[in-house]
DNA sequence: AAACCTTTTTGCCCGGAACGCAAAGATGAT
DNA sequence: ATCATCTTTGCGTTCCGGGCAAAAAGGTTT
């Protein structure tokens, strides 16, 4: 088949038939019977067999014409059907939507908010990636991704759930034994719990700086790469932590951890002082400038989830 | 649906999926990426749904894409099927013929037929498939197919180019250096060719059954696929082989070869003397119950090649 | 029998759609 | 870091398709 308007001279094709004229059919599409005319007779260019036997007044179908008949009716309508088949998924919130993240803010957030989207949507299937590398949502035919911290990619359309800030943290209980850390120096002596991996999440070398001659890792006495582990070494008192408030923002509202703040942070230093007080994002990114359905409702159960002001807000 | 271009604009929707990339099937079209790019962005528009996820180095199909690739190759395909069997109604003979047939028939009866048609039909050109699997004019939108041996499918239309018998034969060169076998049990000390793949068409096991403890290919010297080369091993008087009489018919009655008939097939085993004498046939199958000139024309010529009775007959 | 009406066809013209071209943005590879 | 490939977008041009009008054809009415 060489005609790439086949089916569309096939619509007029039937219009003709079931109008029993190609004026009728002219008229029913607002078009002139000289349009329809080329129509049927590009059609049976194509198709090198005569559909009509002509006469003013009455048309007649060959043999061919009728056959076609037939069978171009139900191919319009699979036509149709399909159409209208795939056009049903704008809007529609159901098949499966696949989200990747990190492992503990997925645990944390993303499982509430799956919970209550399933409720509202039950033809909606979930696939969580929860991952600590970077995924990428084109590539692996993710519909979302959420990205802790800054974000690189250019393409992609982010949209913010939430601010992110680092916390120093200990307990109660470590900090009437141990004492607080007076300055960024004091820390060094202090009982360290550092993240295991992970190397786009802050570590302790961006706090303490890497002095000559001292050991980037010194005074760690615990390193975990799962941010809900480090949060319970924390709260057991095993010694002082730097976590996103997201992990450990309820705890220290709750009081069962407090905030540490370190005096050295004045003066000249005013690039170095922004280790605990810059706020990166923690963003849903998306392949698809137009959000779907599927993603709108899945975005904004997180942020439910998440509150405004973030539940872990102090 | 408002899209009359809807299947042209699937068309090229397919050919950007089975290719892999816009400028892909640019190329395989002769247009350029521009257009492609912008006959799925119509595509899009009109069904309301991205169907790709755009990203310069790798394209992913998003679900509604997918769905979509689904439908439209059957879509498309049942379109063609349409299109192909109006053309048929035209008395021309002209067009692309497809055939399929196993590659030792095809070579030595189909090739002069075509031959003869195109002498006849300068417009008409030919697709041969030879291969030995059992083709479906259906599936692979085939015109026809050849089909040696029993037939099984119900909803084809078979016709019968000729008939067919196993041959029991060998060279008298052989003959005169081994003797003849008596009987079947005798044939078991002989050098048997056999047929490889191809369980459709019968081998030596159903000549000389299973006898317990008893090697199924014991005394097979020589194994091939094709029955030429088979042909030219029985002549060059390797051993003895059990062809069919379209191979070597000819053979037996220039004297090249010589048919073995023997004596064990007498008595009660009516059963089993039937494998030197039942006939089977050979047909030639089409999918639509009317048939194409095309059709007529090409399967005459096929039965002017083989002949009345069969060049092989005895 | 003639006039009339409806329908189809054909020639001509025009508007718009689609394609090519080129440049820009992006991304993976060497 | 440069290169190559792929997609997108803006612009210009070309060609196709539709409208209009006239003509041909066949049936109906007076």
């Amino acid at each position: 088949m060489i005609d790439p308007r086949f089916a569309e001279h096939l619509t007029v094709f039937v219009d003709v038939v079931r109008g029993g004229s190609f004026s009728h059919a002219a008229r029913r599409r607002g078009l002139t019977p000289s349009a329809i005319a080329r129509q049927i007779d590009a059609l049976e260019h194509s198709v090198g067999v005569p559909l009509f036997v002509r006469s003013t007044r009455a048309l007649a179908m060959t043999d061919a014409g009728e056959r076609l008949f037939e069978r171009a009716q139900r191919l319009l309508d699979d036509l149709a059907d399909t159409h209208a088949e795939i056009a049903a998924f704008d809007g529609a919130v159901t098949g499966v939507f696949r989200l990747a993240c990190f492992p503990t803010f997925g645990k944390r957030y993303v499982i509430p908010a799956v919970e209550a989207v399933m409720r509202d949507h039950p033809r909606l299937s979930v696939e969580l990636d929860l991952t600590e590398r970077l995924a990428d949502p084109v590539l692996e035919r993710l519909d979302a991704v959420i990205r802790i911290g800054e974000l690189a990619d250019s393409t992609l359309i982010a949209t913010r759930l939430a601010g992110q800030k680092r916390l120093l943290v200990a307990s109660p209980d470590y900090l009437s034994r141990n004492g607080a850390p007076a300055d960024r120096a004091s820390l060094a002596g202090h009982r360290l719990i550092d993240k295991l991996h992970g190397a786009d999440l802050l570590g302790w070398a961006d706090v303490l700086g890497h002095p000559a001659g001292h050991r980037q890792d010194a005074g760690v006495v615990f390193r975990c790469d799962d941010f809900e582990a480090m949060r319970g070494a924390v709260l057991s008192g095993i010694g002082i932590a730097f976590l996103p408030d997201w992990v450990v923002g309820t705890d220290v509202r709750a009081g069962a951890l407090l905030r540490l703040t370190l005096d050295s942070e004045s003066g000249a230093e005013t690039g170095a002082e922004s280790w605990n007080m810059s706020e990166t994002g923690i963003h849903l990114l998306r392949a698809l400038a137009q959000p779907s359905a599927k993603f709108r409702v899945v975005s904004g159960a997180i942020r439910t989830v998440i509150g405004t002001p973030p539940v872990w807000a102090a």
